[in-house]
DNA sequence: CCAGGATCACTACATTTGTAGTTGCCATTT
DNA sequence: AAATGGCAACTACAAATGTAGTGATCCTGG
């Protein structure tokens, strides 16, 4: 049982939405959500529902007996899953080719690369 | 149009093949694979189909008048586009934190370390 | 007490993806 | 010529995804 399930696309936002704050309402999400991705209520309740399914969402319910969402796996996690997977897909599992694409086609500041390549060092000396 | 379609992870697999060594026909992608994907020949060909259909393959002919594959869209543009929407969706799209995610999940050589420091100054002056 | 909004649990339905199978046609091989 | 082997064009079909709609309940304000 790997403990990062597989989240699609339209998931990982109502992922995000309740790493960020949680636990929340069916609804609470939805309006969390309704900014950017403009979903009908029960839209988001189907995918609560998968969520919970995959073993990625529990339920609890709140004062007024209302069910609620929370995490059930740790968003570090499933980013290192969805990050394993797409450096497996896309750069045969290395990281370095990886690390050079992004490098090489993202604009940083000096101040960024400064951080980077402190990182890096820190990296290594672990 | 983006000049990206949009590749599905089996397909990758071929693309990969024929980015590789084109043009190819049917039956040799199907043999280039066999080793790592054992695809039914029908498999294989299904994807090129799709691929076609895509945008993202073209069609020849070999000297026997036998249908071959190569491809229509450059592998760095496809990396790029599938590298942009993995940002997109799981930092958001910020490049750093990006980075930094996958700076501190590897095992770097020393060896890469430098040369990967390099590249982000490079990445400064230019 | 009754209507209306909030919740839930189902159902719906087109696309995309993964993975083939079936059939028709042609050129080659006994 | 009949059978065989490739190749092409379709068809198949289940699971996953995106995006809801419906019907049953329940609680709440009039």
């Amino acid at each position: 049982m790997p403990n990062a399930p597989d989240i699609a696309e339209s998931e990982w936002s109502v992922m995000e939405a309740l790493w960020e704050t949680s636990p929340q309402t069916a609804s609470e999400v939805t309006k969390t959500l309704r900014p950017t991705m403009n979903w009908a209520e029960n839209t988001v309740r189907t995918l609560l529902t998968r969520l919970v399914e995959k073993g990625a969402l529990k339920t609890a319910e709140n004062a007024s007996g209302t069910r609620t969402f929370l995490p059930a796996v740790k968003r570090e996690a499933c980013v290192r899953a969805e990050g394993e997977s797409f450096m497996q897909r896309i750069f045969g599992g290395a990281a370095k080719p990886l690390l050079v694409h992004f490098a090489q086609n993202s604009n940083l500041t000096a101040e960024e690369v400064k951080e980077l390549k402190k990182l890096l060092d820190q990296n290594l000396n672990s």
